[in-house]
DNA sequence: CCACTTTTTGAGCGATCAGTCAAGAACAAT
DNA sequence: ATTGTTCTTGACTGATCGCTCAAAAAGTGG
């Protein structure tokens, strides 16, 4: 019924996703957006509601691309320790490969809007909450084998890893020497000793 | 010589210090800033030029008052591995105690700006840098009286523990938990030993 | 074919954005 | 008092903001 949509919804979020990513929210106005995503604004109203419903979106598939990516990559690089620190290396060379410097949506979004904005504060503690479990499955791996100690509860490491993580992406917005921010991530696994 | 300045500057710096930090670069507009500090849009631009250079000025401003206050602090709270756990406990509890929910504006600006915007991001470096100053004298003091490792580089220690500072910034934005966050600065503490 | 529903299109809405400017006011130097 | 300089005032600029809407187009059910 009624005249069928000419575009691709997921497509279309996803190149939003991008935008905000790249720019931030208020620095990114519904008229970029409808370019990005090839749409008029009428199309974008119709579809989405408005500016901040787009975001949520975009915030969402931001979330489920990381989580299932990071999910593969732990799948990948084994269990424990070994995991972990694999991690946090790609992240830092992700992060330095970026010619654009975004980092993570979720951290930027945190730092712009989590203070007044409810529902992007839920999100980016959602998104947090599932790395923090990542972690955790990790750590518990590591401390099964004796790598990492057992004797520290391994949901307050996985807090402790997610915080070094965060931090991180705020890090490399200004510093971009790899071997600092490998300097800093050895001693954030030591932290697991 | 010509019509005297009827304002203090630096105290309409520091309220505009204030709604930058409350509500970040992009979503304060030149109008809340000139009303903040009592000041014309003439009177605004004709002290400080545009809206981007009054941010930098405030930006500074932050730096001072962050640093001095810093500074004080860990005078006030001893020497070496105890001075800076208190450090980090109370930033949490001043990040709580912040109904705003401001966080750093540094690391605010980094996440917001830092990426396409040379000046913050050398401002941002610069503060991070003193920051890790302020660590490093007070790790070499923890390791001569044997509280933390002396076997670790206190350079790279002090870069550790501004990554894991600027995350607890981000954190405490989502994750109001007090003990979850004091959970998370005894882990980051662990890593001295 | 004719309703009926939904999407697309693109012009256009009022509001607000960062920034300007002419006029008047307050000082110093002469 | 006059001149020169700087600051204050507040109306004003064009551009852009998020968003709307009427008309046309493209589908489905009868």
């Amino acid at each position: 019924m009624g005249r069928p949509r000419e575009f691709d919804r997921d497509r279309a979020v996803q190149q939003a996703m991008e935008l905000f990513w790249r720019r931030g929210y208020e620095a990114t106005s519904v008229q970029e957006l409808g370019s990005a995503m090839g749409l008029n604004p009428g199309s974008l109203y119709n579809a989405f509601g408005d500016k901040h419903s787009l975001f949520l979106e975009a915030l969402q598939c931001y979330q489920n691309r990381e989580y299932t990516a990071a999910c593969d990559n732990f799948r990948r690089w084994g269990t424990g320790r070994v995991a972990i620190e694999r991690f946090f290396v790609f992240v830092v060379d992700y992060d330095l490969a970026d010619t654009d410097r975004k980092g993570c949506l979720m951290v930027n979004s945190a730092a712009e809007l989590a203070d007044h904005d409810l529902d992007v504060k839920a999100r980016v503690l959602a998104s947090r909450t599932q790395m923090a479990t990542l972690f955790h499955t990790a750590i518990v791996q590591g401390q099964q084998v004796g790598e990492i100690a057992s004797l520290r509860s391994a949901t307050e490491l996985a807090e402790f890893l997610v915080n070094a993580l965060f931090g991180l992406r705020i890090t490399v917005k200004v510093q971009h020497d790899r071997e600092v921010l490998l300097a800093i991530v050895a001693a954030t696994l030591r932290a697991l000793d």
